[in-house]
DNA sequence: TTTTTATCTTAGGCTTGCTTAAATTAATTA
DNA sequence: TAATTAATTTAAGCAAGCCTAAGATAAAAA
């Protein structure tokens, strides 16, 4: 079992990795995690010889298909948090990073597969991340739409929202916008482009700036409602 | 913020204590974590400096309101996080507490006063022990009685179970009867002692053995019902 | 290509929380 | 009360993970 600090680690070479096909230099992962240099060295030496990295001194490093299991379970830990924090104990989005980010290193496989149960087996998490599978499978975002693209008539899920503004967030909160909510366009204003919905059995009118910044996927069987 | 060794020890005392009015050794904390009576004799030293305990060389432990109001955080949290994985995740009786012996050192008061909200401020864990209130209080166990005591006709809240037996939990769990469960006493046969009682609409037929290892309160709107 | 600069690693040190072994204090018994 | 035994504390040391400062290597500039 790797250790939290570990975990942390070999998280953010995952991430890093993601943008880029270089190996990641320790300096980037030091950054990334607020700590020195000679830190990331040091580890990483530990971590290569642990054969959950590859690593050539002044080369930077590499995950190994072991260490990017680890990291993807890391991974699916956090994301099932963040998402069962705020759809079922209703914490704000803003807080359940932080509280994930704790809960995704002390939560054991069987904790987590019930979690995953709960909330029946979800594809993304409350940022619209994908949340990977128990076997480290990454469900693809395909088909990502605005909800000001979606179609009057259409029933929706929500599957992100920007989160770039606090307010806007909390907004949406309170008007019960939150992750895999379904959201029905009963009418398209072409005056001012807004667009009313229907949540919760509520009429409810968006700006197209928050139309924006909703994204949708049709349900499968949106014509079965 | 208490290190997770520290809230431990801090626990641990206060466990000790309850059994006992003298000050608790420290060769008695080192057995209970399974650890070296020196390593009891540092943190001592260190818990006594924080105020968190009352520290005498060769004099034994008391637990300051300081640390005793750290403990019992502590406890509450274990306690909450035991009914929440049992009650709602639906993790086995046996599995709880591991889980939730991590999970009480890394959890914020927020997401702690959500769970106890979510599971509507319940007063006792799924081992019929009093969950710390927010300001510290323990909710008494009175009028406790078994399941044998009850009356034909009552409705009473499953308040406790004697885990001594894993397989009397897990068989309790298949037919339904968990922590704050509603149960009806429908009969009570003279021949062998066994109870029949109703639990989610079903008539199930309790030995006498059974009947004896589960503890109820009365509801306190039983006669409403 | 050589020099300079930027990046990366090693060396030595610190803190937390543990260990074993030795020393000290308290408790028991003669 | 003194001697023995049991309990407790101190001392020295170890591993994990961090730090700063110094040294080594690679990259960029001259």
């Amino acid at each position: 079992m790797a250790s939290v600090s570990k975990e942390n680690y070999l998280k953010i070479i995952f991430y890093l990795k993601q943008h880029d096909v270089k190996p990641v230099s320790t300096s980037e992962i030091a950054n990334e995690l607020e700590i020195s240099n000679a830190a990331t060295s040091e580890m990483a030496k530990k971590l290569s010889e642990s054969g959950l990295i590859s690593y050539k001194k002044y080369k930077g490093i590499d995950l190994t298909p072991k260490g990017k299991k680890v990291a993807l379970g890391v991974i699916r830990k956090h994301r099932l948090w963040e998402l069962f924090l705020a759809n079922v104990l209703g914490l704000s989005w803003a807080e359940v990073h932080d509280e994930a980010e704790k809960l995704e290193h002390i939560s054991s496989e069987k904790l987590i597969d019930k979690i995953d149960e709960f909330l029946g087996f979800p594809e993304f998490d409350p940022h619209g991340d994908p949340i990977p599978k128990k076997n480290g499978k990454l469900p693809k975002l395909t088909g990502l739409v605005k909800l000001s693209e979606g179609k009057v008539g259409g029933i929706y899920n929500v599957i992100k929202v920007n989160d770039l503004d606090n307010e806007l967030m909390n907004y949406l909160t309170r008007i019960g916008v939150k992750l895999y909510k379904q959201i029905e366009i009963v009418e398209k204003l072409i005056f001012d482009k807004s667009i009313i919905v229907k949540i919760d059995n509520h009429n409810i009118n968006l700006s197209e700036k928050i139309a924006n910044s909703i994204y949708i996927t049709q349900l499968k069987n949106a014509e079965l409602n």
